[in-house]
DNA sequence: CTCACTTTTCAAAGCGCTTTGGATGAATGT
DNA sequence: ACATTCATCCAAAGCGCTTTGAAAAGTGAG
């Protein structure tokens, strides 16, 4: 069922029929019953790419997930994060449409959704310091918004982010004010922008604190469970091991936990953890009392307002860049308390 | 740049430009290189719209996420099988659009993605027992694949499924081999597929060796990290409790170990745990080592053949129906091992 | 009843591509 | 020399929609 067989049916022009659906003003409220009837009746849906040829836009948002070829892995975050835009999205009329690219040809996914005219406006994820994704597609005028910054990129362009650098300063600041000085940081890739801020605001907590940080408790990889797991054993066998950990996810907060215990160690009382919660539904960090000490920030509402922002920069192209810092806030649960006493030290 | 333009550069019709592009043999090979080098030169991609209007099809697959009002938990094993499937696509030309719906209205977002000629096939996700947009999808004429089956849906359709029936039973009669006898099920959603079948599997096993299990050692939820803690949390706490616990999910079984580990339990010598592993790349059942003894199935893996399969039916929408099982592997690992000696049992 | 104006409807062009059904000219066979 | 074939190329139609510019129908004032 397509436009001209419907207005065939209903005796009325193309024209006439389109307008009715579309809410346009020059046509008698009448009518426009008697249209949405019987585009009702018939199950008429107009094609969509009819549609976004005629008009010129295509009512859908792009996505390039990496399907890296250097590292496999599928970011956790990356479902909740969609999921909150997706719904946004589909408020708002839009479709969402993923392609996947390796790393050597994400600039090439980009440019081809867009230039082709699949997408409206696409979302940039997981930026690395100094991203040139970021200053491609300005180049090519496509709307676009990133989820996360990019130390390095001066180029003016809408972002939502966390505030990863307070977050940790304040929870490392946190476990120094326990007592804590021997606090390890297992961190995310430090070349993820994201990681890198979170070490800035650990450091620097050290640093108003007058202490300097043992720069060999300070790791960095890709954030998965057997990564947690696999640093904080090698931690825990060094002569002076943490009595705190700071770890960038809790996926990887859960392979702390693993290792701790494994050795026989108390989360909370022999070593103190907090972990940066994302608010992944699927991993609710507790559900009255959070297991892990955490900088929470939901990752979904992230989702949600990126796709809000990016909805309001396709329709003003020409506005001024707007930027949003979410703050994560600090929960307290059973897993960090007190330094222990230990003799040497 | 539009095809008009290029051949107006070219001093060539539409018609030679478009298929020297597309690669037709009526154009002679010397054109062809410079129609080609100058579409590059020019940076000239079709606009899919327009091709799309065109040729009828799309060249896109659409998949529908529940924005489930109901339980706001997005799965977890949705990023890995999506990563799989998009690789596919993208090697076959295919972009992927997502929509979600909420429960009400997911039927309508099939219809609304196929009928409006935004996707050329479809893909279903986690399906409830007595599936009804399986028969939706049918009557609509969209090909599409299933990803799980459905019991109770009689009519033919493609799907690629892992056997959690035999995978389950195999585990159970692992455990029971070993000497237990009280083993707990803590199962997904019961209304939907997969978890039934598991739970059948389960029932099978006790079935075969002349047992039977305590129902009320049999939970059923969705499966996150608190709910793995919260069931085995209560469990334990009966008068006689599991000295086994088979789990539908990792995300659940690390609930499961938490739960062990604070009540000073130690996995696979006091308890023993199986799960079942999908594989996620974030998620690693350990390195060398498996962490869990699981069943193990990639569900990457799985989107990777579903993606396929659809292809091929958009391609061959007359085919015979194709199906595909998927054996789950059992690998075993620390969490499990003798049943303990108990006094009363 | 006519004029000017508003409301309602329409025919046709256009979005950028593919594809049908020729046209053109060169090459081949006789 | 002619007809015949083949290799290249092209003009134009069509995909299903929106939108422009104009026509028809209705309305109230004079």
């Amino acid at each position: 069922m397509n436009l001209k067989q419907l207005s065939e049916i209903l005796g009325l022009s193309q024209t006439t029929v389109s307008r009715a659906l579309n809410g346009y003003p020059e046509v008698s409220e009448d009518t426009r019953t008697r249209v949405q009837a019987a585009a009702h009746k018939h199950g008429y849906r107009p094609n969509s790419r009819a549609k976004g040829l005629a008009t010129g836009r295509s009512m859908v948002i792009g996505h390039v997930i990496p399907s890296s070829s250097q590292h496999e892995m599928v970011n956790p975050i990356f479902g909740d994060f969609v999921a909150g835009a997706v719904k946004k999205y589909s408020e708002n009329g839009y479709d969402l449409m993923f392609t996947s690219a390796d790393d050597t040809s994400i600039e090439r996914a980009y440019r081809s959704l867009f230039q082709r005219g699949a997408v409206d406006g696409v979302v940039l994820q997981g930026p690395k310091v100094n991203e040139p994704r970021i200053e491609v597609l300005n180049r090519m005028g496509v709307p676009f918004i990133v989820h996360g910054r990019s130390t390095g990129v001066d180029v003016p362009y809408d972002w939502v982010d966390v505030n990863n650098k307070s977050s940790f300063l304040r929870a490392t600041r946190f476990l120094i004010d326990l007592g804590h000085r021997r606090i390890a940081l297992i961190n995310g890739l430090e070349d993820m922008d994201f990681a890198q801020r979170r070490r800035d605001g650990y450091l620097e907590a050290f640093g108003q604190a007058g202490l300097s940080p043992d720069t060999n408790l300070m790791r960095s990889a890709e954030m998965t469970e057997v990564y947690g797991h696999h640093e904080t054993q090698k931690m825990l066998c060094l002569d002076d091991p943490p009595t705190a950990i700071l770890c960038s996810s809790m996926i990887s907060a859960i392979g702390v936990r693993r290792a701790l215990s494994e050795n026989g160690l108390e989360m909370g009382a022999d070593v103190s953890v907090i972990a940066h919660d994302d608010d992944l539904s699927y991993l609710k960090n507790g559900q009255d009392v959070p297991i892990f000490t955490a900088t929470r920030s939901s990752v979904r509402q992230a989702g949600e307002i990126a796709a809000d922002m990016l909805i309001k920069r396709i329709k003003a192209p020409d506005d001024p860049v707007k930027t949003r810092l979410l703050e994560a806030e600090l929960v307290v649960g059973r897993s960090t308390g007190p330094a222990p006493n230990r003799l040497l030290s």
